[in-house]
DNA sequence: CGACGATTTGAATAGGATCAATGGGAGTGG
DNA sequence: CCACTCCCATTGATCCTATTCAAATCGTCG
């Protein structure tokens, strides 16, 4: 890894409170490097030889069985992927592939179960992390066992307009295959899903969507702090 | 805590190689205590108190959105539930009652947090068991998401088979309802969907399963040790 | 301009949910 | 021991949601 880069990667909350010995140790072997967008990054079934820590950009998880695929998360800069994995020594569960260009920083597995043993602050990271993609994935189980497609598009809309200050209009911040795949269906159901959103105030053009009646909207959506919020 | 208690809660897969005094410190302020079948332990959204450790028994982790619930999972002897609101002092994400009389020993978030700094072992020990709860969160997700009902029936009763010695006929480990849910679909939909498996060799008679077509149940659920396996 | 991929729309189908009614134990109380 | 009740499970009928397959449209990029 290059001198230049160190700081850009020292500044990760993952980093935060590590030793300068734990931190050398664990960039020393560790690659960071850019990847274009749409390349697949590691494989369900392989074994875990390295963490991935996203610098810049965003990475797609997904799963295939049968011939069916279908999107797990999304993955953007500070968070890691495959955590789970390298500390237990075991497959990955899922496949990754950038969904933009990217800048990825790779950690040999055996490092990062190093440093967790002797760097009590990284430890602490871990832990952390960890126990945020958990609570993550337990509420994407949620929003999909306990929502219809046309709600979970809904809150979805609502959380995105958040993101981006609530202004009464929403980038979409993937393409509509994904966002459909996320959401667990099919790019025509999405489709209608927004022509259903419609009454609502919901108006789509490309990739940019007007909300004009939020509060119509979030009758409709019925948002949970509990599925939709970030940090809680 | 009584003291007659201790050896049985020592010999837990968690505390293994704990120190004797992370570990007084863990009890010292602990409940072990029995509660009968269909009790509500705890409710989404309350504050994270204490970790829970099922010593017997089993206990079901649900949630609840609009007027809808549906069940997440369902814990075993040496797991624990709710760790990652714990460490991270959150809110539960889930609701937990127990599913038969079980034993259950109640630590203090505190004394939790505490620990996991103190205890290298202990650390790690959390740091497996909130892997093996991702793992199985992300494993679930992709059963939903990637197989229809049937499917995941099939796939759930090859493995309860393979759990109780794969000699032909299964025991069903919960009632209907509670499967129906885990499973993602209504009682009466488990029930046509049994009806489904029927030509695959699939009788039911109460809580009893007989398979006597193993290899074409087989082949119709496509079993995937990344979704199946308990302990990849 | 032309081609390609992504998105949308339409029609038909399948998969699940809902509602209503019936059957079938397990447990209770006589 | 038996009748009664209640809850769970099943079945039937219908409705709704979502998928599939096919075709048309839109946009973008070369």
């Amino acid at each position: 890894m290059r001198a230049t880069d160190l700081p850009q990667v020292r500044a990760l909350e993952l980093f935060a409170r590590v030793s300068e010995s734990a931190f050398d140790s664990l960039v020393q072997a560790a690659y960071l490097q850019t990847f274009p967008a749409q390349l697949e990054l590691i494989a369900e079934g392989d074994t875990a030889d390295f963490l991935y820590v996203v610098v810049d950009g965003c990475v797609e998880l997904f799963a295939k069985s049968n011939g069916r695929e279908s999107t797990i998360g999304t993955v953007h800069p500070g968070g890691t992927f495959i955590l789970a994995a390298v500390l237990k020594d075991a497959v990955y569960l899922m496949s990754a592939r950038t969904a933009q260009k990217s800048r990825i920083l790779l950690i040999p597995s055996e490092d990062v179960r190093t440093a967790f043993e002797s760097d009590e602050a990284f430890a602490r990271s871990i832990v952390v992390e960890l126990a945020r993609c958990y609570r993550t994935a337990i509420k994407e189980h949620k929003d999909i066992k306990l929502r219809t497609a046309v709600e979970r598009l809904a809150n979805r809309l609502l959380r995105y307009h958040q993101d981006q200050g609530a202004r009464g209009n929403v980038e979409l911040p993937y393409d509509k295959r994904l966002i459909a795949s996320m959401l667990g269906m099919t790019p025509e159901n999405l489709s209608r899903a927004f022509n259903t959103l419609k009454p609502y105030g919901v108006d789509v053009q490309g990739s940019c969507v007007s909300l004009s009646d939020i509060s119509s909207l979030t009758r409709l959506a019925k948002p949970n702090p509990l599925i939709d919020d970030r940090d809680t």
